[in-house]
DNA sequence: CGGAATCCTATATGATACTG
DNA sequence: CAGTATCATATAGGATTCCG
C-alpha cells in the first residue's frame, strides 16, 4: 500500500475538510437531523455542515432522507461504505486522545524557543 | 471519545494538509531527505515540501538534523510520536485501497445522474 | 426546520526564480 | 541540494439573509 498513491489519497482528500469526520462521526450511532448534528457538533454553520453532507452523499457514504411533513424534517444515515470508515475515524480519533497532550506540548516548545541562535 | 472535541480535532487539522499524511508515510522507514522525498512523492513543490516537513516538526512529528557538508544535507526522521501516528495513517490508507472503487463509483453516479427531477 | 444564495476572508497549494 | 521569496489562484470556512 502507497499512500502516495491515488487510491490512499483519496482517503486523505475525503476527511482533510475540518468538519467532514466530525460528521461521519456524528453519524455513528444511526440517522440525525441537521438540527441535531449542529447541536451535538457546535460550531458548524448551516451552510458548512449542508456542504459536508452534500460531499459525503456524492461520496456514497452518507445517505439522505426526507420526509414530506410540515415542518420539513430531513434524516442523514451513514451508508454501508459509510460505516467503513469509522474505523479509521476511530483510530484517528483514540491517537488524538492518547496522544494530543504531546503534540501540544511540542507546539508550546516551539512557541517558547523560537530562536535558537541568539547572541547567547 | 468525541470527535467533536478539540482534542480529537487535533488529529484531524494534524493530518488534514494534502500532503501531511503522505510525507509521514514517506518517512516510514527511517530518514530521509528532502530530495528524496521529493522523488519518491512526486507533484510536491519545494515550498510545500519545506511547509508540510517544518509544520510537522512543530507538532513535534518529525526531527531534522542537518550536517554541516558541502553540499548540504539534511535529513527528516519521525520522533517517536511521529511513528505512532503510521498506524492511524496506515488504517486510513487500507480503508482506500479496500473502497476507492465504491467511493469512485458513487461519484460517478453523481455525475451520471445528477437531475432526478426530469420531465419523464 | 432545512437549505440555498450572497459576500467576505484566510489559507493551502502551485510555479517560478533566487540565495547560501 | 536545501530553502526562501514572490506572485497567483483555488477553495474552505464563516456570517448573514431569504425562501419553501
Amino acid at each position: 500500500m502507497f499512500l502516495a498513491d491515488c487510491q490512499a489519497r483519496l482517503a486523505f482528500d475525503l476527511i482533510s475538510n475540518t468538519w467532514t469526520a466530525v460528521v461521519v462521526w456524528s453519524l455513528r450511532h444511526g440517522p440525525r437531523r441537521p438540527g441535531d448534528l449542529r447541536t451535538e457538533i457546535g460550531g458548524i454553520s448551516p451552510k458548512v455542515l449542508t456542504e459536508t453532507l452534500r460531499r459525503l452523499e456524492s461520496n456514497g457514504l452518507v445517505a439522505r432522507r426526507s420526509y414530506a411533513e410540515a415542518p420539513p424534517r430531513v434524516e442523514y444515515d451513514l451508508t454501508d461504505l459509510g460505516r467503513t470508515l469509522l474505523g479509521p475515524i476511530g483510530a484517528l480519533g483514540e491517537w488524538a486522545f492518547d496522544h494530543a497532550d504531546e503534540v501540544l506540548a511540542a507546539q508550546d516548545r516551539r512557541i517558547r524557543a523560537p530562536m535558537p541562535r541568539s547572541n547567547g
